[in-house]
DNA sequence: TTGTAGGCGTTATCAG
DNA sequence: CTGATAACGCCTACAA
């Protein structure tokens, strides 16, 4: 492995002072700076990352850690922080807990393990592991959760505004009339509702609209899952005239249900999701939809940990190429 | 930051004692060995990964490279990989290339300087970085390329027979009568036609069915681009009958363009497409695809990291939450 | 079965 | 401006 030392010894140079051409170095003479930068070229050295992490005391490492990486919401926050972190020193650790507190507290200590300086949480229900986020906190690691936020956790947080969604959602069916309506919704455990269903519940019963007791169940973040429940509600005596899918996976589930249950969107059953799929706009009739601000959201997280992180600006040279739009407005050279 | 020192000194051992409770714990005499145990978890003692790497050389970290990852099958892939790296003592170093060549050098340097044990890479096209790929081979890295790889590259690989997709899409459509058939497809370089693309033209041509220029156009990796080059062979005085998209994005794009150009789907125009997104079978009527088997080549990548990357069994001690599905089999006893 | 010593490549500190 | 030295925490010999 070629380190430091062998560039120090090519040009002739001590390992601090060859150390100091890539860190530091205005504090050199121009000519040692060039035999150095020379004689890093010729051996083509490049730093040991793992070396500086145990000196530091920490990595340059994001760690990113959600319950579920299919679900639209996640895949596209995941691509959102790997393409801004792409212009930082920073590297993108990825892991998912499959929506098990078991597997989050798993990932959680190979995280810390690794020494990572940021950590974007999008955390499971229940505190089961803050005590360990503290810890991990204590040591100096920045962690700011996403989507959701443990209560009383000290945290950064980022995340759509749920309750107000929620109320925009709901605005929107009772003034077309609607007062049976069902949702479809995130895992809870333990028969506690969790996040968006409660609010649900609450919002409609701050309405004054019962849910009857049929429409709740206890069900799984899957599609399968919403398929089966969706067929439920829809064979009920009184079935529900709108459906609120409130998350990302099970609208595949609850579409393929109407379907096979032979009714037609808007006019047996109206249909309100989150908007996490491009695809959703193509369907006819369009699928009404939530947007959440992704791109905002990936955004704030990666300026959050940016600041947050000690981090040396990196000389990044990167020639990005132009692109030839053609529109029409050139043509050969007239009397050819 | 507590480590095996103060572990040894807290159970009155010296720290290579300490380690082989953990490491080769049934070379110790149980007495010891509890005592140790007890110390580890009192100070709640984590390893220090970053100093067993600059140990060893290498970490057990596993880079993934992709040129998109929104792209469904690289999306799709990345969860295939990340679920099944869970229960490995790897963890999965995520980046994207976003079709830039410097930018895919610039992450496998980043990548490189992490000192990876093993690299999942989808490479663009052309052979710029097939050095440096060969140099970190030669450093001890694992390559695998998926769904493309260079040219001569000694790398192993594993992506889905090309060739026979496109001979099998186009047997679909010549079968139906079709001649007039355009392909929507990956980017190209310089004006090379490249990979999927570069099939296309050669299986038309062995078929005899050739394909119109104003068929052709160099058009990059996306939603827009295939929107308009969609709109482009539509209004053309001899527009074609099939349109065969190849790549993952542009499907959303060539839909648009159809609908918006007041055609329907099969009647006025036939759409084949890759298959890589769940919603091209929720839509009417469904669009024709050819399936990639991504389990399975995320299982193969899987596989083969672990065959060729020195790994220690990790201890992982899981409980798996169980799940009572009620079909009905239960209902209480008789007589109340 | 247990303990000791050296070194992985880097950075921080101190000396010249 | 440049060079020497120690320490980060771990692993691998080897010694007891």
């Amino acid at each position: 492995m070629t380190n430091i030392k062998a560039v120090a010894k090519r040009a002739g140079v001590s390992p601090s002072t060859a150390k100091r051409a890539i860190n530091e170095p205005e504090k050199l003479s121009p000519a040692l700076l060039h035999r150095v930068l020379q004689a890093i070229k010729e051996l083509d050295y490049e730093p040991d990352l793992t070396a500086r992490a145990l000196r530091q005391g920490h990595t340059l490492n994001v760690g990113f850690l959600v319950p579920d990486l299919v679900e639209p919401f996640s895949a596209q926050l995941a691509q959102e922080v790997s393409v801004r972190l792409q212009h930082t020193p920073h590297i993108l650790l990825l892991a998912n807990s499959s929506h098990q507190p078991d597997l989050e507290r798993h990932n959680l200590k190979r995280f810390s393990g690794q020494r990572i300086s940021a950590l974007i949480i999008r955390p499971s229900y229940g505190s089961g592991n803050l005590d360990y986020l503290l810890k991990m906190k204590d040591k100096g690691t920045y962690i700011i959760e996403v989507d959701h936020h443990l209560p009383d956790s000290p945290f950064d947080h980022v995340m759509l505004d749920h309750e107000q969604a929620i109320r925009l959602g709901l605005d929107h069916l009772t003034a077309l009339g609607h007062t049976r309506i069902a949702c479809l919704s995130t895992p809870s455990r333990e028969g506690l509702l969790a996040g968006r269903t409660l609010m649900f519940e609450r919002e409609m019963a701050a309405r004054g609209i019962p849910v009857p007791p049929l429409y709740r169940e206890i069900n799984r973040h899957s599609t399968e899952d919403a398929y089966r429940f969706t067929r439920h509600l829809l064979g009920l005596p009184d079935p529900p005239t709108a459906l609120f899918v409130l998350g990302g996976l099970e609208l595949l589930g609850v579409h393929q249900g109407i379907q096979d249950a032979g009714l037609s969107v808007p006019g047996d059953i109206s249909l309100l999701a989150f908007d996490e799929d491009a695809w959703t706009s193509r369907m006819k009739p369009g699928i009404d939809g939530i947007e959440q601000p992704v791109g905002m959201i990936g955004e704030t997280l990666v300026r959050q940990v940016l600041k947050n992180t000690p981090a040396p600006v990196e000389p990044l040279q990167l020639k990005l190429p132009g692109r030839l739009i053609q529109r029409g407005s050139c043509a050969p050279p007239r009397g050819r």
